[in-house]
Parts: structure tokens; sequence; C-alpha cells
RNA sequence: GCGGAAGUGGCGGAACGGCAGACGCGCUAGCCUCAGGAGCUAGUUGGAGCAAUCCAGUGGGGGUUCAAAUCCCCCCUUCCGCACCA
């Protein structure tokens, strides 16, 4: 007997691995390809078991489709740029890119020991020259086609991180990172026109079918289309306007007031032609502070003042009040709304706080309230009601209608509002993608020609964590030439955010050591799309949406021929401990390789597996590990008793000389092949996978039990000399089939027991195993007979039997006649399963 | 408030209109024993019964169907996302 010793199995496979390059590919158009990624990971320092779970989920992935005979990618690498590094070098003073590398070799390790079957010859490193060189190239490509730009604007400040934050990196009006309330700040930044392509990105989500709906869901709701009108209200007595945005141009006529965010342009000068204008700023800025106050705490108190001008609406030619109010957005829309108090909620608690007049301009149904009456806005669509000549007019046709009028009289157009914003990527930090822009007196902003690529980020020593850019403090870098003129010139100081880096890593993996270009368009063209993308939710709308983005930009740059990066999409669920996110700070991290000492690589592997479907939260249990410890003890025991039998000559046999029981467990051999390639492949529940390899593992004790084959706790193994062939040839089926059907989750053991089995290639090269309908098929099948709804008895029949014969036998069993005696049988109902239905009264 | 997902034994979870609780953990009893955190056998939704078996049962209430954990409607709870978006 052979004893399990899975730590020395783990250093055996690895080395072997790593010795035949199992899992180095090149494109091959004779196979059919298959690219299956894992988010790849930012070089923290340690991985644990969370982070773990998903290089698993993928490695399962990857390495069932090798033996399916696809040719698979599966790469990794380092989202190496950002923030903690630098922090920790202001703490330290170790360089970030010391302390980064040494991360990632750790990180790396682990890995390793963990036997995921990644093509480490394509490993990348977005904090190196050779990969951040081609953020530069396609910031270039973009700047040259106008969608890099520059802009002053105010931007989202983190006073902790010190530097911007993306909209879509506030989290509550706190910075996503550090948890500090973000505030504001004006400055030149550039940014990435991500809203030129909102309609695709939007519009191609219905065609992400293997993506969760979840995620689809959020970015849709995250570039929030509304398509409305941009109506002009002129300024009475004045030659100034304002231009408000509405979804409800239908009910204008019912415009009471006009309200204008804090920060709305034109406030200035009304506050400066203002009786007071010193009271007037004050007011603003008192509403600025507190908008912000109730956006982050939720608080919902509508305020606001008069200005004491009025506009005039168009539609009616009425004046009407402007105000100035907290809870309207400078940033969406126009700044401006029209305020129908009768038909929005938030107007009309503001007309009633401030009595403002209410007019009711639409109805719905036979609601007849007066403006007294009513306790809400009525917000549905309906029949007009004092509106001119739109009177009686129905929405939708009155929207388009009111609309195209007032293009004609030219007081409006229709207009299409984004809840997406252009993508501010500079960044006042050290640790990332130096921008490659130019500033010249005489030629303003100038792209850095290609050839001088990449702007290398120079090695700065010492780190303060203060002050603007840390580059700007550099003047061997700062100070340039212009490569327009040869005259003086500074570089951009600013770097880009990281988000960057990761919105194209996987084109980069297609070709990961081109030095001319990002990649080679037709290795992209290979692999491309990743066909299974596995990581976690929180990147549902920045990474996501960004790759799309970025896709979508190559494309029309001529580097691909798609827009959508990934096919099908999977967002694994964390591990919790103790009902908490293990995080180091909670100091309830599992460290893998602590488990690996314990219990070797493919215990832990098979657990995390085991213990719930991928995309499902889990809770971490040392005990559930020890299960799955046992069963491939059970698996090791099992194949190295019957080993001896099963490595002979393998003798034909025909279908006839099997036994029932052979036939039994030919069965249940080809069904869990059935089960676990498509609970792999297509459902992507690998816990039932696991577990219906555990039901064919206690069917093989269970023949051992009744074949003279035996069992390890019986003495000695058989060598196979006196057994039936054909029920060596049964047995060689099943546990081949097993060891195969294991070796995505315990590629070690499973490696090992086939070379026990006599094989003298290794599974990297094995191919899965074939599922036969017919020998899966029963030749007897048991038939529930329901009465009345409930299971009364079961009959085993020979399989096929006609409906007809079915209904004569359930009516002739005895259980079945003592359920209906005495009763009136009103239907018998002969399912598909089968199952036998009869309704009695 | 809007949107999404979910609610099944002591626990993790199975069951894509057809036998609810597969598989595993834990627990109980027994066997074996070089006494190990090992292995084997049986049991383990609740209730009634010596038993065969019967009754109830998938958050609650209705409905569709021969048949519902699964489909439809209403309600409750939890988690997640968005949140004054005009």
């Amino acid at each position: 007997m052979t004893e399990y010793k899975p730590q020395q199995l783990d250093k055996k496979w690895q080395q072997r691995w790593t010795a035949d390059r199992a899992f180095e590919v090149e494109p091959d158009p004779s196979r059919p390809k298959f690219y299956c990624l894992e988010m790849f990971a930012y070089p923290s320092g340690h991985a644990h078991v969370g982070h773990v779970r998903n290089y698993i989920i993928g490695d399962i992935m990857a390495r069932t489709k090798r033996m399916r005979g696809f040719n698979v990618l599966h790469p990794f690498g380092w989202d190496a740029f950002g923030l903690p590094a630098e922090n920790a070098a202001i703490k330290s003073g170790t360089h970030p890119e010391r302390s980064t590398l040494d991360n990632i070799a750790h990180m790396k390790g682990q890995l390793q020991r963990l036997g995921i079957s990644y093509a480490w010859d394509r490993e990348i490193a977005t904090c190196l020259p050779e990969y951040y060189k081609f953020n530069q190239w396609i910031f270039l490509k973009m700047f040259e086609r106008g969608l890099a730009y520059r802009k002053r604007s105010t931007v989202n400040w983190c006073a902790s991180c010190n530097t911007v934050l993306a909209n879509e990196q506030v989290v509550d009006g706190a910075c996503w990172r550090c948890g500090t309330v973000v505030t504001t700040r004006d400055l030149e930044q550039w940014f990435f026109r991500i809203t030129a392509y909102a309609d695709e990105l939007l519009n191609d989500l219905d065609g992400l079918t293997e993506w969760p709906e979840k995620v689809a869901v959020m970015q849709r709701n995250w570039i929030g289309r509304s398509v409305g009108a941009r109506i002009t209200f002129p300024v009475a007595g004045s030659r100034q306007s304002v231009e408000i945005f509405t979804t409800r141009i239908d009910t204008i006529f019912g415009a009471t007031f006009v309200l204008l965010a804090p920060d709305h342009p034109i406030v200035g000068t009304f506050a400066a032609l203002s009786p007071d204008p010193e009271a007037f700023r004050a007011q603003v800025a008192a509403f600025r502070a507190l908008g912000r106050e109730a956006r982050l705490t939720g608080a919902i108190e509508k305020e606001g003042f008069d200005t004491g001008r009025k506009a005039v609406n168009p539609f009616t030619h009425e004046e009407v009040p402007i105000w100035i109010a907290n809870f309207v957005l400078a940033e969406y829309g126009t700044g401006a709304i029209m305020a129908v108090p009768a038909h929005d909620q938030r107007d009309f608690e503001f007309a009633r706080k401030y009595n403002l007049p209410i007019r009711i301009v639409v109805r719905a149904g036979d609601d007849e309230a007066t403006v007294d009456e009513m306790q809400e806005a009525t917000t549905n669509y309906g029949r007009l009601v004092a509106s001119g000549p739109y009177t009686g007019q129905q929405a939708p046709g009155v929207l388009t209608a009111m609309t195209a009028d007032a293009e004609a009289a030219r007081i409006g157009k229709r207009e299409v509002q984004y809840r997406l914003k252009d993508w501010g990527i500079s960044r006042q930090r050290y640790w990332g993608t130096p921008i490659p822009i130019i500033y010249c007196e005489k030629h303003g902003a100038v792209a850095v020609p290609y050839g001088h690529l990449p702007v290398e980020l120079p090695m700065v020593a010492t780190f303060t964590g203060r002050g603007d850019s840390p580059l700007a403090q550099v003047s061997d870098f700062v100070n340039t030439v212009c490569p327009t003129c040869g005259g003086p010139a500074r570089r951009e100081t600013d770097t880009m955010d990281t988000f960057v880096d990761s919105s194209w890593y996987y084109l980069r993996f297609c070709d990961p050591a081109n030095a001319a270009l990002p990649f080679d368009p037709e290795r992209a063209a290979y692999w491309m799309p990743v066909d299974f993308y596995s990581g976690g939710v929180e990147h549902a709308i920045l990474h996501l949406l960004y790759s799309r983005f970025f896709t979508r930009v190559l494309r029309d740059v001529g580097l691909v021929g798609f827009g959508e990066p990934f096919k099908r999409l999977l967002t694994q669920g964390m591990v919790l401990k103790n009902g908490a996110v293990m995080s180091k700070s909670r100091g309830n991290v599992v460290d893998p390789d602590d488990m690996l000492a314990r219990y070797g690589a493919d215990a832990l592997r098979l657990y995390v597996m085991f213990v719930a479907p991928p995309e499902k939260e889990v809770e971490w249990s040392d005990a559930g590990l020890d299960g799955s410890f046992r069963f491939l003890v059970r698996v090791w025991r099992l194949v190295d008793y019957w080993s001896g039998a099963l490595r002979g000559e393998r003798l034909p046999v025909v279908a006839a000389e099997y036994s029932d029981v052979e036939r039994a467990l030919r069965r249940k051999t080809h069904d869990t092949i059935r089960r676990v390639t498509t609970d792999i492949e297509e459902r992507m529940h690998l816990n039932t996978a696991v577990s219906s390899l555990m039901e064919l593992v206690n069917e093989m004790y269970a023949f051992g039990e009744v074949t003279p084959l035996g069992l390890p706790s019986r003495g000695d193994a058989s060598d196979g000399r006196g057994v039936r062939p054909a029920t060596i040839a049964v047995a060689r089926e099943a546990i081949e089939g097993l060891v195969l059907m294991l070796s995505p989750f315990a590629p070690h053991t499973a490696e090992e027991l086939w070379q026990m089995l006599g094989h003298q290639t290794g599974l990297t090269k094995a191919a899965w195993p074939i599922f036969d309908p017919d020998v899966a098929r029963a030749e007897e099948v048991v038939v529930p007979v329901q009465i009345n709804g409930k299971v009364r008895a079961r009959l085993t029949v020979p399989a096929g039997l006609s409906d007809d014969e079915l209904r004569e036998r359930t009516l002739a069993e005895a259980a079945v006649k003592h359920h209906i005696e005495g009763k009136t049988i009103r239907k018998v109902v002969v399912a598909k399963g089968p199952l036998v239905s009869v309704v009695v009264s």
C-alpha cells in the first residue's frame, strides 16, 4: 500500500509541469481556441484564500478545456501600479518598484504552489516600461482622435490620497480606497471621451447573454441614458437665458418656477447684479455646502432661495421666479430645471415649503383632485389639461409634438442626456504611467512622438505624499524640448489612473513581448475574445466598462475587429471568515500556504470548489477541508489497491459478458461523465461536479464489496489474476474516468494516480472521457406513481414501455389498488420521466 | 424610493414543472483497533407507530396545473447595486 503524501506530490508534479512547459501555447488554427482569464492581481503582498478561489475556478475551466481538445490560453499578470505601494514608500522609504517586485515574487510562488496552470511565459506587470509604453501609445492614439483631451473642471479630490478621483471611484461621497470624504477642486485634467461610446456601450449590453444580468443592469444604470428636451427660458429684463433639460415637456404648462443648481454659471451674474452681492454669495456658498452634506448623509431637506429674477416660460410666455435649490445637480443636464410641482414630487415638496404656485396640467385616469387636496405630485402620464393648444393630447405623442414645435420655434431641441461622464485620468501621484504630453509656450500641448516612447518614470528617491505631483520636483524629467519646434518645454507631470493599465491587459497577453505594438492584430484575432472571464463583482462598473470602451477604441484604431472583449463573465463570491470579508486589518485572513502545509494543494482546491457554487459567498471552514482531504484519501486507497489489477493487459470484452452489477457501474460511470462535463462547461456548478465524483467513488466501493477486486480494507490487493476480464474492464473504465475528471480539481493527486495506473504520458496531454448514451441508458426504470399528487407507489419496469402498458401495469399494482379502491378514476397521465399520475375521487 | 438576487434539515448546499433534502460537514449508535484529528456499518426534516406505513413540510397568503421549492399575483425578510439624474 502506498501512502498518500500530498505535499510531495505537489512538488513533484509542479516541477514536471514547469520542466515540460506544459501550459505554454501558441496560436494553432487547426484546433479550437479557448481563452480563460481571471482578473489579474494587485500585488498587495499575500494572496489569501478569497483571492485564490477565483484562480482555482479559472483553473478548473482551463484544465477541463485542455482535456476537451481546446488550445487553451490561460495567462496571469500583475496590476502593479497604484497607491498602496507609493503610500508604503512614504512610510518605509522603500521604493515602490522594490516592494512591488518583491510582492509579485511572493504571490507568484503562492499560485505556483497551488498548481494553477498558468502560461507563465506570458506573465506581465503593468509597472514595467515595456508594458506602460503602450498605455502611452494608446493615449496618443486617443489624443489624435480627440478621445483624450484636456479641460479645466471641478473634480473629485481625496485629501488623504492627495489625488483626483474619477466619478466611478467616489463611493457614497467618499474615496473608494481610503474612505476619506471627497472634496472638489478646479484643475486642468486629462479626460478620455468615454461618452462618445455611451450609446454603443449601452445598446451592446443586450448582446452580452453570458454575463450575469446584475452586471449588465449596473452598467445600464451607470450610463443612465434619458431622452428629453433642452428648452431655453429667457431671463426677464436681460439678454441672458437659462437652459433647462426635461424628460417631461408635456408638463411645461405647469412649470411655475425655475430652479438653478448653486454651481450654475449664471448664478455669479445674478449675484453681482443683486442689491446685496455679498449676502447673495454667502447664501449660495451655504447651499453648495448643504447640497454636498445632503448627498453624503442621505438627509434630504430641500432648501432654496429666490434670486429675485424671473424667467419667461417659452410655451406660456408667463414670467416665473428663478430660485436656487440645493438639490439641483450642476453636473447633470444643464444644471437648471423647470419646476412642475403638480407632477414632480421634489418640486411639489419645494413648492409647498416656500408657498410657490402649483398648477395641474396632466390628468391620469379619473383623478379630479384639486391643488389644495393634493398630498403628493401625480407623476403618471395622462391627458393634458390647461395646456393651451395641447390640451386633450396624450403622451407619448404629445412629447414628440411639443419637442418638434420647440425646435421649429427655435426655443429648444430634442436631447439625450447621460449620467455617464468622461473619464478623468490625471492623477497627481508618482507610481503610475507618465502622460506622454509636452507643453510648449508656442505649440501648447504636444504629443510625445511615438519613437520617443516610453516616457519612462524616473526613479524618485524620496516621497513625501505632500504637495503636487511628485514628478514636478524632478527637473531632469520636467524640462525637455518641444517635439515640434525644439524650444524649451515642460512635460506633463501627472500620471495615469491605474484603471488605464487594466483596460487592455487581456489583449497584451495575446502577444506580451511585442515591442512595436501593444499586440499583434493577428494574434489577438486568434485568441480574442476572452471566452471565460472571472473576477469580483466589485469591478462590475469600473474595470468592465472601461475595458469595453478601450476595446472599441482599439477597434476604431484598427487593431481588433470586435468591440466586446469578454464573452462569458463569472462574478465569483467572496470567502468570509467569521462572517466578514478577509482582510489584514480584521486579522481574519486564511493564508493558503498554511493549508498547503497541512493538506496539500488538492484538498484545498477541492474544498473551495465543493463548498458552494462559484458565484456564492462562502464562509471558510476548516472542518470542510478535512472532508475534502478524506475524500482524496478514499480515492487514493481505492485506485492504489486496484491499480495492480487494472495495469494489466486490456482484453477485449463484448457487451453480453457484463453482469448486472457491472452494467450498473458502467451506467454510473457514463452518467457521471455527462453530469460532470455539463456542470463544468455549461452550468459552472463546480460544487455538484465534485459531488457527482463522490457518488461515483461511493459506487465503486460498493462494487468492490461484491467483486473479487475487493476493497483496501479487505487485505491484499488483487493482481487481477482469476478476475473476469469484464470486471476488470468495467472497473478500469470507472477508475480512469474518475482520475481524468478529478484532475482539474486535484491535478497533483490525479497525475500520480494516472501514473500508478500504468500511463506513461501525463494528464496534461490526456483526453477527457467520452459520454456514451447507449451505455448510460438504463434497461430497467423505477416509475413513481402519484395518486392525487402524492407518490404512493413505485413500479420497476423494463425501459421503453409504451404509455398504455405503463397505465395497465400501474392499475394492476397492489399498492395502487389499495389507494384507488372504491373510488372513481378520473384521469391517468403518463409523463416523461417516466412517471404516472392517477387522479381519483 | 428605484433596480437586481435570494429565502429549502443542526450547517454548506442538491433538485432548470415530475420521487424534496443528492453530496459533504456535524451529530448518534455499533464494530474494529499497532488509540488516530484513522477506518468500517447503520441512522439523522418534524410528528404518530414495534412495523409496513401514514400525516405535515421548501419565508407567509392566494392562484395556474394531473403534478409547484421551481410558473403567476400579493405580502414579509435578508443581501447587493443605484439613489434628489429633472
